[in-house]
DNA sequence: TATTTTACCTGAGGGC
DNA sequence: TGCCCTCAGGTAAAAT
């Protein structure tokens, strides 16, 4: 399941080999790659063929890549997101069709020569679109790699991630505090923060000893640090492993999976010995999904304490 | 307005 | 062997 690390060794595997690459065709096999894309599949395909990718950005699970606009800064980019299954693959020109293999993006790379993009998706939650660059109200750069201070219109929304030198943690900190809901929806709500997903979201509050259901709002400042802090530890972490990989889903682009599971804490142990305490994890429904904790060491607050 | 729920989708795995 | 059910979950739209 691509969250932020996972998205992020895909955007660093990438980067290489699409700078300053020319599109020389486009296939889309499977429409339901681009339901955000605004136009038809031909469209997309005589969209982006002839044109030139500038780099490889992200910001939280968005990644996209900058087209080439003569005379100025990009104003369009191939915007992408991995969904829950999505891969994005560097294959040589001519390589047999991946197993739900949805789009194809050949390219010619000026010192590497020709090499296909390829975007696999199983369970069709991803998706590729051509959309507006639109400027950054704060004037920063839109997001991790990208060198000009815009960001797809689609990405507009989606709050900086936490590894985002521009990311704010006054306005993280405010924002929590305005929040009724609990913090694990809050962490997961991807205009308040972006990056964090089921996975990453129990590994945080795990280590920052928060109970999931506990009211945002009542998070004093030191807790609030402490968990933002462990969010950004985590999310280092996992990068640094590769990223979480269950199973077949989640890849880089040379199709190698990451080996963060071996590092989990909190998240899928239901039942085995917490870490910390040696007390079980246990796994509780949490709007369609599941939340994973341990019930000793993440207490709830005491009604009526603080 | 803020928050919560639902639809989207496919494959793996369990129960019978 | 095969059928049915549940689960995985990010996002956006719909509902409350």
């Amino acid at each position: 399941m691509p969250e932020l690390p996972e998205v992020e060794v895909v955007r660093a595997g990438l980067a290489p080999a699409v700078t300053g690459a020319t599109v020389l065709g486009v296939s889309v096999l499977d429409e339901r790659a681009l339901t955000r894309h605004a136009g038809s599949a031909a469209e997309f395909e005589s969209a982006l063929t002839g044109r030139t990718i500038r780099s490889a950005a992200r910001r939280g699970k968005f990644l996209w890549l900058p087209l080439e606009e003569r005379g100025g800064d990009p104003a369009e980019a191939v915007v992408g997101h991995l969904g829950m299954s999505g891969q994005l693959l560097l294959r040589p020109p001519g390589a047999a069709p991946e197993r739900h293999e949805r789009v194809r993006i050949d390219l010619a790379h000026p010192t590497h020569g020709e090499i296909s993009v390829v975007f696999a998706d199983q369970r069709t939650f991803g998706s590729l679109a051509i959309d507006e660059l639109i400027p950054t109200p704060d004037a920063a750069p839109g997001g991790l790699g990208a060198a000009e201070a815009s960001v797809p219109r689609q990405v507009a929304h989606i709050a900086r991630d936490p590894l985002d030198p521009a990311f704010s943690d006054t306005g993280f900190r405010r924002a929590l505090a305005r929040k009724d809901s609990a913090i694990k929806r809050v962490l997961l709500d991807q205009t308040v923060v972006s990056g964090v997903g089921n996975i990453y979201a129990d590994e945080s509050l795990w280590a920052a000893r928060i109970h999931p259901e506990t009211r945002a709002g009542d998070l004093s400042t030191r807790a609030v640090n402490r968990l933002l802090a462990e969010v950004r530890h985590v999310l280092d972490k996992a990068l640094a492993e590769g990223g979480t990989s269950f199973d077949a889903q989640y890849v880089n682009v040379n199709g190698q999976a990451g080996y963060f599971a071996h590092s989990l804490n909190a998240y899928g142990r239901t039942g085995e010995p917490c870490p910390r305490c040696g007390r079980p994890i246990v796994r509780v429904s949490f709007t369609n999904r599941s939340s994973h904790f341990c019930p000793h060491c993440q207490r709830m607050p005491r009604p009526g304490g603080r």
